[in-house]
DNA sequence: CGACCTGTTGATTCTGCTCAATCAACGTGG
DNA sequence: CCACGTTGATTGAGCAGAATCAACAGGTCG
């Protein structure tokens, strides 16, 4: 069956495909600054914008009622994040570690479709990876994936620096931060890991934490 | 700040909002019909079209190597699935109790991109609301979630038809399909549901439920 | 009727949470 | 410089929710 060029999508399997297309489709508005948890936009807020991460690291959240929190996402420098079906957020974005932003205002004459879709796609692809994650994975299993995402993410794969504090990291994994600290031990005397520093992991057997992974 | 149409996605918030959008710039095949338990593409397997559910169930899975399944979403009438990022199919699915499915394929002139990604967009909101439902939810509240979320769908708020059986909403749900029969059971003894058969669930106390979920 | 499949229920185990103490790294102010 | 308070991380003890293991019921189909 043969598939038209608008839903074909990049072979070329690289971490920015359709991110150029999209910047030559938008006028690149100036990077802000985003301190240490401030706040990019809130939920129930009016969505508008896309943004793209120039360096820092970004959280996007969701907030229960009772106010249980989950990070569905942290996104690095060269990610796109604001997407929206309806017209409000129903997550919040907030800087982790102090961030620069990007404000992408789309251009009058391009059509900038093609390009959102592909980028909404891939937002779709990692988080079919993190649905999985958080229904069928153990803790330790979880925080191997983390592991492995944020060194890939980082072009370094036997080194991890994690950007974000426990809380977030347990946020994400859907458990608690005693929890993550006792898998991260429990990682270390199996002799998969080791603790640089509290923010910085070498990853000492990457393919027995990529087993844990699938 | 102002936004482009592109951007813009309608506010008239019904299920089927870009939908008609999509099928004008399709050229709609002919339905197919899937048994129960059929697969309509595998994991791994090429993408190319979409498709679109006519009637009947069809869930959406991923497998680990080990065998542990989860059920990333179910589709009924009115829906559109088959997205993926890269040429593969990292999801498999498959008909739950038998369905109709239409094949999109995208028509020579339109520019179908537009409605694809206000349809990828609404899957993204979806997916985001069950990522929250496996990471911070108890058995009981991802169950009642569930039961609200068909009964929207299936436009009854009073009564709710289970057309999948209880292993694959054990799978949606993150849990096992014992913990669905204990669970159900939980929430018939609080009164919040009656069991009027195996798979029709009546809605006693909807806000109640409700408040379970948010 | 018997085999089989799905679903329910019970008993037990176990993973991860809750509650709580401790520690290290900082920043502040006397 | 040191005492103090704060914050994030680690560790421990006990507990709870859900998984696992197992038995059993009800329906369907050969």
């Amino acid at each position: 069956m043969h598939i038209q060029p608008s839903f074909r999508v990049n072979r070329t399997n690289d971490a920015n495909a359709g991110l150029s297309d999209l910047l030559t489709a938008m006028q690149p508005a100036a990077v802000t600054f985003y301190p240490a948890e401030a706040t990019i936009y809130a939920q129930g807020e009016t969505a508008g914008p896309l943004y793209l991460v120039e360096f820092g690291m970004i959280r996007i959240c969701r907030m229960t009622a009772d106010g249980r929190r989950l990070v569905c996402a942290f996104h690095t420098a060269g990610e796109v994040f604001g997407f929206e079906a309806d017209g409000t957020h129903d997550s919040y974005a907030e800087s982790v570690d102090g961030a620069g932003i990007r404000v992408l205002r789309p251009s009058c004459g391009a059509q900038p479709a093609g390009s959102l879709l592909m980028v909404a796609l891939k937002g779709l692809a990692r988080m079919q990876s993190h649905l999985m994650l958080l229904g069928r994975r153990t803790a330790n299993e979880r925080m191997a994936a983390l592991l492995l995402d944020l060194a890939e993410r980082q072009g370094d794969a036997r080194s991890v620096y994690l950007a974000m504090p426990r809380n977030d990291i347990a946020d994400y994994l859907g458990m608690t931060f005693e929890t993550v600290s006792r898998v991260l031990r429990a990682l270390k005397e199996q002799g998969l890991i080791r603790l640089r520093s509290i923010s910085e992991v070498e990853l000492l057997d990457v393919a027995a934490l990529e087993a844990m992974t699938d």
